[in-house]
DNA sequence: TCAGCACTCACATTTTTATGTGGTTGCCCG
DNA sequence: CGGGCAACCACATAAAAATGTGAGTGCTGA
């Protein structure tokens, strides 16, 4: 039996929604309420599997709930409920920890298998957000400088300088002479263009080479 | 009608989603490859609505073949189908524009309904990979996670450090004494538990301090 | 077969960092 | 008004890193 918390401001929808989920088999809806106000209480107080959130509430809205159940519970899994699937709301909730972000024109149907998918893990998602979500991604990851081709020696001397290493810890942890390391490193700087660990490492996490 | 073209290595896999996908109604396979190896000439003669890219394959992988399709067309719906779910080849695919990524043992019903659902401009994902993805985005984007509370006057000398600067330049650059630097250094690593400069700067990009 | 390259190691020297132990100012807040 | 703290400075020493020069091995591809 999934438990099922609801927050909906619209009456009729709720309503509906309770009716919808709460008559399905495995399903149960604790409760429904028409804001956030004291969203954190009434997790605690109900402990339910799943939370369908709506985004769009008078008073506390559902971003702003979403954070504070995720300030205090990471488990529940929440289930954010739109009307439009604009940029910002759905790059705000998945940021903040949404579990999946679905539109309230979804079927019935799907609906409760979208309830059940984040129970079991899933992230369901509907697909225009899919896509949306996917676009952000490789927007954000799309520029990978150069390529500075190091030796896979090199990229693991420069892997353990990321980590902290000293040229000793890197030397035994590597089954080879400190000079040896000494070498490597700087042979590095040179592909690298740099002249210090500390900017090797910088560069190492800014031009995502590790 | 769906225009479908196949890229997997297995010959049984690929006739079997030949029969599958071609003899359903709407869909219509237009070829299958065993491997990318001339990717870019086949999807041009073929034109291909949606493309069914497995990811190990023998010679030039699925990942590089996305990446050669994309290179010469960024409008035909390409969909990566792989055995595991692993984090690295997720994100390689959907940053190099895939725009759905669904495992093998996904059900042929679910398998149409993918493709179909590609066409139209959405997203299909694994539940499994769709969590995935969430998780990778709000890690990317999760706002600085402690505070570690550095004075102004810290932050500025570890913005100089990762920028990097040595002691000397720092000293020039922010027009006190060496010995100062030295100080607001060593209260900087005591805050980040650290104990090197370049630990110190892979913690302030780890951590978005800066 | 020969040049190029990755990888390995050695020795020496200088520079930079890290650490420790002091101290002085000036500000804010109880 | 006095304690706490950020910011400043100094001296000393040990450890680590950077730089230079040189050299052996083994693989690869022209």
């Amino acid at each position: 039996m999934i438990k099922v918390l609801l927050y909906e401001d619209n009456p009729q929808l709720r309503e509906g929604l309770t009716m919808l989920i709460g008559g399905s088999e495995g399903f149960d809806v604790l409760a429904g309420f028409k804001n956030c106000n004291n969203v954190v209480e009434e997790v605690q107080a109900f402990n339910p599997d799943v939370i369908l959130m709506d985004i769009d509430m008078p008073g506390v809205n559902g971003i702003e709930g979403l954070k504070q159940i995720r300030a205090v519970n990471t488990a529940v899994k929440i289930l954010m409920l739109t009307v439009f699937d604009d940029n910002k709301n759905v790059f705000q909730a998945i940021s903040n920890g949404a579990n999946g972000y679905i539109l309230k024109k979804t079927p019935p149907g799907k609906l409760l298998e979208y309830i059940a998918e984040a129970n079991t893990g899933g992230a369901p998602m509907t697909a225009s957000v899919a896509t949306q979500v996917l676009k952000m991604f490789s927007s954000m990851n799309n520029e990978k400088g150069e390529d500075y081709n190091l030796s896979d020696r090199e990229k693991q001397v420069l892997q353990l300088l990321v980590d902290g290493f000293s040229y000793k810890m890197i030397a035994s942890d590597m089954f080879i002479a400190i000079d040896t390391v000494r070498s490597h490193i700087k042979k590095i700087y040179e592909k690298l263009h740099v002249n210090s660990k500390s900017e090797a490492v910088a560069k190492a996490f800014k031009d995502r080479i590790i």
